[in-house]
DNA sequence: CCATAATATGGTCACTGTCAACTTAACGCG
DNA sequence: CGCGTTAAGTTGACAGTGACCATATTATGG
């Protein structure tokens, strides 16, 4: 044991393992896919073939690693846009555009995120053996319930000054407001990529324009 | 050429194309995972390890073909889940439950669905070669259309009808309207899925939530 | 200074995706 | 009828992959 677990320190290479997901993310990103293999990460980070498997015992962690790493960058930027904006509302609004430009700008990075990485491994199809590898994809899990937590933020905020019409008090009610509005930017984020890969004025508008639905709602008042 | 080039008529086997997909959608539901070979497909249908060339170029053809199939069979839940009610905002209602249901019930297949099958080939990155494969995500986005034009004909109607606070013969609006109800959805299933996996209760009453925060707006009225 | 565990290396194996060439079967046609 | 053509499926082959093993090397604790 290091004794500093949070810290990785490996020994030889100076800092493998981050240089491993730097390379990942990078392949990610250049070839919007991350069906590359194991050994080209290797091989960009100039090590052997098998150095990978002391820092990630499958391919599969190592993804999950990048999609962890890409759920932090989201949160940075997520909390990046809200630093500067003083209502709810506002900060609703810049929250969402960050997060779809975020997944728009990289939609493979995205993907996997929410792709493989949250994928628990199929309960009933293992007869009998139960690996104990049900750890693998709470990295990823952990990340990405910190990128959640800037949106509950906000709908507290909100629910506690009066401006959503929401019991500050009551967990339920704010548990589906933040779920509703998590769910509405995510699924605009993917179908944005899938519509409108580009044009990033569109993105702005259509952004407005949906969460302003969701905040006055679909039936007439 | 056959002449009829829809109807896919092998000579030897009676229906390999089809077998190939049923295959590869009964493994991607077993296993919960894609990662699968494209010879133990072949090896399911019963054919040599080559045979799937003859009607998928790539191994991401295939699974493009069974994302497709995946899109046809959620439309037709969603049909099946309007057909008996009368009011666009249980229609609404019954069509999201449907919808969540489905991809709790195949995760992996949703996944797929929305994971590689829609992916564009990047187009920056291939410094000159223009592949013509750019059909490639036809066939899955083309179906995935098919889903979401119900959710469209939804709004429409409740639109048409005065009980959504939209024009009808905006196209915009409806729209705005269609694509922020199909991100909830969408979003709300990739979240159950990750979230709820299992307790089926939870899923309707969690969609029904949450279709009425977006129905009524999240502001005070 | 050594013992130990962590870290990286080279080697190996079954397997994969894909290409090429060959065989089989159905059709069109003179 | 034989003939070529073409789609559909088969066999063989090759480079590359993921995962494992044993081995070598280095930093850390004592």
């Amino acid at each position: 044991m290091t004794g500093a677990e949070s810290i990785e320190r490996p020994y030889h290479h100076g800092d493998l393992r981050r240089a491993l997901i730097d390379a990942a993310l990078a392949l990610v990103t250049e070839e919007q896919d991350w069906s590359f293999s194991l050994r080209e990460v290797a091989r960009r980070a100039g090590v052997s073939h098998n150095a990978p498997y002391n820092h990630f015992p499958e391919k599969r962690d190592l993804l999950g690693a990048v999609a962890a790493a890409g759920f932090d960058a989201l949160r940075d930027r997520m909390r990046a846009a809200i630093a500067r904006v003083g209502s709810p509302r506002a900060a609703l609004l810049a929250c969402a555009a960050a997060y779809v430009k975020a997944g728009v700008e990289n939609p493979a990075l995205y993907r996997l995120m929410f792709g493989p990485a949250l994928a628990a491994p199929a309960p009933a199809v293992r007869p009998s053996a139960a690996k104990p590898d049900s750890g693998r994809p709470a990295e990823a899990r952990a990340a990405g319930a910190g990128a959640k937590a800037v949106l509950e933020e906000i709908i507290l905020r909100g629910a506690e000054r009066g401006v959503f019409a929401i019991s500050a008090t009551s967990k339920s009610e704010l548990a589906v407001a933040a779920l509703s509005n998590w769910s509405a930017v995510h699924g605009l984020t993917m179908l944005a990529i899938d519509s409108l890969t580009g044009s990033e004025l569109a993105v702005d508008t259509l952004v407005n324009r949906i969460m302003r639905t969701l905040l006055e709602g679909l039936e007439p008042r």
